[in-house]
DNA sequence: TCAATATCGTGAGCGGGCTTACGATTTCAA
DNA sequence: TTGAAATCGTAAGCCCGCTCACGATATTGA
């Protein structure tokens, strides 16, 4: 039998997904940052102060999930979120001092992990593995116009 | 700058789960089952009755999360947990007529989903792809013994 | 102008992960 | 033999996704 499960393509790509989290929440632990909320602040350095319907696209994650998780990040001191002055649905999510301190903390973890995780693979193959999951997002994206 | 958030490989990673999950759940919806569900059926079908904490070393997750998953499955009759007669503390997990039905299916669903997320890449990508997930699982996962 | 439509954020309730902590068993070593 | 240690399953309580449903606000079209 072909493995049914181990050499299935979606339960590799869960089971990494998740070890890769699962290492990242460990080491970051101090920091008191999910991944899920260093996503966001990763974002919010790149875009600037957003809606969180837009913080909700660029994650590709539904907007009641950015509520939820706005809402606890902003009560732990992560990011703010003001009204905004031309449209009062808006709540604009904006990045605190400690969120900017804590990004390059993050991102220098997230370095080292990604170091390990690749250990011992043949040069090149982080490349390969980038553009192999950018084309499975977008394949199966359904707004498919990432990048 | 480099891109911090769409080129980080964890990001990626994760997105890309995600989109492999949301998409068999999307497709599998009438069938009832979701992604972890059918990993526990996967698993049965390989390896037979099983205790739930050696279901839970297999799928790499907590025997809590195990625990939860096998209470909601037996309440939707695709599993049946049995006591084990030679040591009490164990419950044995077996597959029903149902499970092993919809396993059938679910596997050609997925086939199909993999083929789609794979649409318009190079020929050899899925094993080379499979090949870098088995060793980032292995590089990050401490009990470090699989396949 | 003003009613229909679209957008924004969130409540309720659920699935699936997790850590910590526990009682019930079994196993093992003194 | 018996007490310590390991193993099994689960309660409590959290984070992070989701669908469905809703009020509030903007936008648009007749």
């Amino acid at each position: 039998m072909p493995d049914p499960s181990r050499e299935s393509l979606g339960f590799l790509l869960i089971d990494a997904g998740r070890a890769v989290r699962r290492r990242f929440e460990l080491r970051a632990a101090e920091l008191g940052l999910s991944a899920a909320q260093w996503r966001v602040i990763a974002q919010l350095h790149r875009h600037g102060p957003l809606p969180q319907a837009r913080l909700a696209e660029y994650m590709e994650i539904e907007p009641i999930s950015v509520s939820r998780l706005a809402e606890r990040m902003e009560k732990a001191g992560w990011i703010r979120r003001e009204a905004d002055p031309h449209d009062r649905r808006i709540k604009l999510v904006a990045p605190t001092d400690k969120a900017t301190a804590a990004f390059a903390e993050a991102r220098s973890i997230a370095d080292a992990l990604y170091a390990d995780a690749l250990a011992g693979t043949p040069p090149g193959t982080r490349e390969t593995l980038i553009a192999i999951l950018k084309a499975i997002t977008n394949n199966l994206s359904p707004g498919t116009d990432h990048d």
